[in-house]
DNA sequence: TATTGTTATACTCTATAACTATA
DNA sequence: TATAGTTATAGAGTATAACAATA
């Protein structure tokens, strides 16, 4: 890309910009975007948007839980999840049911459909990473998924 | 945050949604929002959005650089580059000036407030970091920047 | 009073496409 | 034809504030 005849800026080798390498928070989003555009270009045009697949992926594994426990867990807004929920019951993949005693409250549950279509997504998203991150071991992968919740931990300190 | 009083459903605990807590792309996002946050609130209301930090570090370390190699640089697409610079400009931090033998483009180059201004920056964002990130040693930082490199290195792998 | 789900709204970040002036 | 900067526009993603129903 770019090939300039006379090419006076440095570009494209990743440790010319000391002042932005050494931040964490820039490597942090730099690798981000990596990931989410394999993510968004392995699953496809309508493949689930990461909130999405995460909160099927918690309906699935909490069976009757509530959109405000879904917006806690994933550190979203209750209203943000509104859409989200609206997608997946359209697609006929949750269900949004009574909950005897609080009539406040609609316990999400997943249908047949939405169990299967999570182990597919879940298969999908899994192969994206071991794809994408190939260059990585599976001991640096754990190092770095725990250091990324480490920083997580570190929240509000 | 959300320190909850009845807990009906499990909430903040890290490894209770496994789904989700093994994937490396819904860490890097957690982790992210976590900094992203800590720094806004770190930086204040005017303070510089990341994007326009990364702008400034990159004309201050390469002056006269044009909008075109700093897009190229941050990975970004050049018309979102004018907002950023009309901000700088406009704070006096950063000159547009003409290039003989091309009137194209228009280097970038920084004043002096520019320079003091991203030296004070970059101070406030380094204490930002090395306040949230305390619970990280050196070495795990460090760790932890080699990885999100490797990441940003497969890209198109 | 507090909480759940909801709507309306707006803001940030970012890309795409098309334009202009040059080259 | 191709490139630099620009404009207009649109689409994610997400938050805030307010509301109705219920607790």
């Amino acid at each position: 890309m770019a090939g300039k005849t006379a090419k006076k800026e440095p570009i494209d080798a990743a440790d010319e910009i000391p002042a932005l390498e050494s931040l964490i928070g820039y490597n942090l989003k730099r690798a981000y975007v990596v990931v989410y555009e394999d993510y968004r270009a392995t699953l496809g045009q309508d493949g689930f948007a990461p909130r999405v697949f995460s909160a099927l992926a918690l309906v699935v594994q909490f069976p009757n839980i509530t959109q405000s426990a879904v917006a806690r867990h994933l550190g979203i807004e209750r209203s943000g999840l509104v859409a989200i929920v609206d997608e997946l019951e359209k697609r006929k993949l949750i269900l949004r049911t009574p909950v005897p005693g609080d009539r406040r409250v609609q316990a999400l549950v997943p249908t047949e459909a939405g169990k299967a279509a999570f182990a597919q997504a879940q298969k999908d998203v899994t192969a994206h990473e071991d794809r994408l991150l190939s260059n990585l071991s599976d001991a640096e992968k754990q190092t770095l998924t725990r250091l990324l919740k480490k920083i997580r931990n570190a929240e509000g300190s």
